[in-house]
RNA sequence: GGCCCGUUGGUCAAGCGGUUAAGACUCCGCCCUUUCACGGCGGCAACACGAGUUCGAGUCUCGUACGGGUCACCA
């Protein structure tokens, strides 16, 4: 077989070669230890939690080594492709505080940065391999494969188009000269070994190949070790474009990317990944494996899915009224172990101070915990000040509770004050973590969402909206409700009280208490003073006497 | 079915041959406190199972069970 007269028969129109990519792509000049990573979806226009999770992972190896983060559009399977996709991704990702150094919108010297339109430097390639006999084309059709596989199955031997089961891999020149000649489709597979076909297919079980096995070092997993590839996968589609493993490695080694973080999912196709740049070449990337995501599910575990989980779409987290910080924490939290520690030690850090460690990944997936999301949450909001707190829930407001955004912008410097009250200082007040809550905890302030509720001493209440005094001190304030309880019969002092609670009606708590139920129509509220404070006397009053 | 990965309290998770097996979330109790929170202290609760290697195994090896992934002209 004259196989590089089958290659210009298959590829008469490539120019290229992979010389000339070669020369046209150089190596990136870049300091020692650099990382150059990517992020890679399909251009769906969704970014999921299963994808934010490498992808932080390739942003936060970039930056801190100084290398380079850019974005591949990975559209070679048009059914998926939806229309300003991109553009809703790379805003998405702005919003998670993630940015590329290149891609499609900004460019790069490592271009083009969509697959389709790389599509001739990937039939360079491909021509190349033919020519050298590593790659062949299969005419066989979508129902020859089912059969195929039907017939391994009832021969209980391994899937795939491999060995004595790859019928076009010895097709003659003449033959595969007139099948092209009379219009027939194929596509292009790899031969992934020479062996004659018999022998590859009915190699005995109880004569593996020892010491032929393939291994690498993942971080994340530690030392991997599989059996080498034997399936002859397709490389090109019928419609000429690549299959995501063949671009992954003509992409990744033209763009020189250094590491490649991925879902686990793609361990079981390392194989062929390892003996494609080998033959081309190349050299290998680092891999590093993401575990996937969990969650609980009846009984069990398993996979975050996209279709069944709405907590798995970012958009979720949106609604719902996380901060983005609250994600990237958990993020972080999920992703690194020690994360926790860190944040405890350095509360007010940026996240990109944080020294991510590789090796600190969890190999198994990590459930979802949302509990774990609402703590994380309340940290992260009793960390901002009421004026960034005023923003984001004003903007989450707008969008999702536009009667709430009414109250909340009738009076800026009002809400302001009213989230003020407990924040700042060692000790910040966690009342709530998302905005969605924050109406609720805040409902009391605003006379349109206030609902009342009866206090259990209402004779208290009056008698003390008699007297309330507006300009008094805290101290003043709280020692009038003392006196004026102990007059009620609530002891003013709380041990004594506990250790004598027969003489009284309860003590100064329980008159507070209803006090607060009076004026917030809630068990629960921040410090009553400055509640009364922000809302006023005549409210005051208004409310106690009720 | 083949191949690969995993399994420490309810959940997340340290641990890398010798530890009283960290810590966080949840729950419970106590303290602080005018209230509500915050905070502090304490408690409940775990190495999937079985062999082996070793003076000694959560840590190494093998097997079993269970869970997950993959075996497309999808990525």
């Amino acid at each position: 077989m004259d196989y590089h007269k089958l290659s210009e028969m298959l590829y008469p129109k490539v120019t290229e070669t992979p010389e000339s990519l070669e020369a046209r792509f150089p190596r990136r000049n870049l300091p020692e230890g650099a990382k150059v990573t990517r992020f890679a979806p399909s251009p769906t226009g969704f970014v999921h939690m299963g994808a934010l999770f490498p992808c932080t992972v390739s942003s936060i190896l970039a930056k801190e080594s100084g290398g380079v983060f850019y974005l591949r559009i990975e559209d070679t399977d048009d059914k998926r492709a939806v229309e300003g996709g991109v553009e809703e991704i790379i805003a998405t990702l702005s919003d998670y505080g993630i940015s590329f150094d290149e891609g499609p919108s900004q460019g790069g010297g490592y271009g083009p940065y969509s697959q389709r339109a790389r599509v001739e430097f990937y039939h360079a390639y491909a021509k190349n391999l033919v020519s050298r006999g590593l790659a062949y084309p299969c005419f066989c059709s979508e129902e020859e494969l089912t059969h195929m596989r039907s017939d391994q199955e009832a021969q209980k031997t391994n899937y795939g188009y491999y060995g004595g089961w790859a019928i076009c891999r010895d097709l003659s020149f003449d033959s595969i000269a007139e099948r092209l000649l009379s219009g027939a489709s194929y596509v292009l597979r790899l031969r992934a070994s020479h062996e004659s076909g018999q022998d590859a297919g009915t190699k005995s079980k109880s004569e593996p190949d020892i010491g032929s096995n393939i291994m690498f070092d993942d971080p994340a997993k530690g030392r991997i070790e599989m059996p080498p590839n034997d399936i002859d996968h397709v490389l090109l589609k019928s419609d000429g474009v690549p299959t995501y493993h063949f671009a992954h490695a003509v992409d990744d080694h033209l763009m020189g990317t250094t590491h490649v973080v991925r879902g686990d999912e793609w361990i079981a196709t390392y194989p062929l990944h390892h003996m494609l740049f080998d033959l081309l070449g190349f050299k290998r990337p680092k891999y590093i494996h993401l575990a996937p995501l969990m969650k609980t599910d009846g009984g069990g575990k398993r996979k975050l899915s996209k279709r069944k989980d709405p907590e798995c779409a970012l958009s979720w987290y949106a609604g719902q009224g996380y901060p983005v910080q609250t994600v990237q924490e958990y993020i972080m939290t999920l992703l690194n172990s020690n994360f926790e520690d860190w944040r405890r030690a350095n509360p007010t850090a940026g996240l990109r101070d944080f020294p991510f460690s590789p090796k600190k990944m969890n190999a198994a997936g990590a459930l979802f915990d949302l509990q774990k999301l609402d703590d994380v949450s309340k940290n992260v909001v009793s960390r901002m000040t009421a004026e960034e707190v005023y923003t984001e829930l004003t903007a989450w407001a707008e969008r999702f509770d536009p009667a709430f955004f009414t109250c909340l912008t009738r009076d800026p410097a009002y809400t302001v004050k009213t989230l003020s009250i407990g924040r700042g200082g060692n000790k910040p007040r966690k009342d709530f973590g998302r905005w969605g809550e924050a109406k609720e905890y805040l409902s009391f302030f605003f006379d349109e969402l206030f609902t009342p509720a009866a206090p259990p001493d209402p004779a208290f209440c009056k008698a003390y909206a008699e007297g309330y005094d507006p300009g008094g001190s805290q101290e003043e304030w709280f020692a009038s409700v003392k006196a004026l309880g102990e007059r009620h019969g609530y002891c003013p002092d709380v041990k004594q009280y506990k250790s004598d609670p027969a003489d009284w009606k309860g003590s100064v708590a329980d008159a507070s208490a209803s006090l607060r139920l009076a004026v917030t129509g809630r068990e629960n509220s921040p410090d009553l003073y400055q509640v009364m404070q922000i809302l006023g006397q005549e409210r005051v009053i208004g409310r106690l006497k009720a």
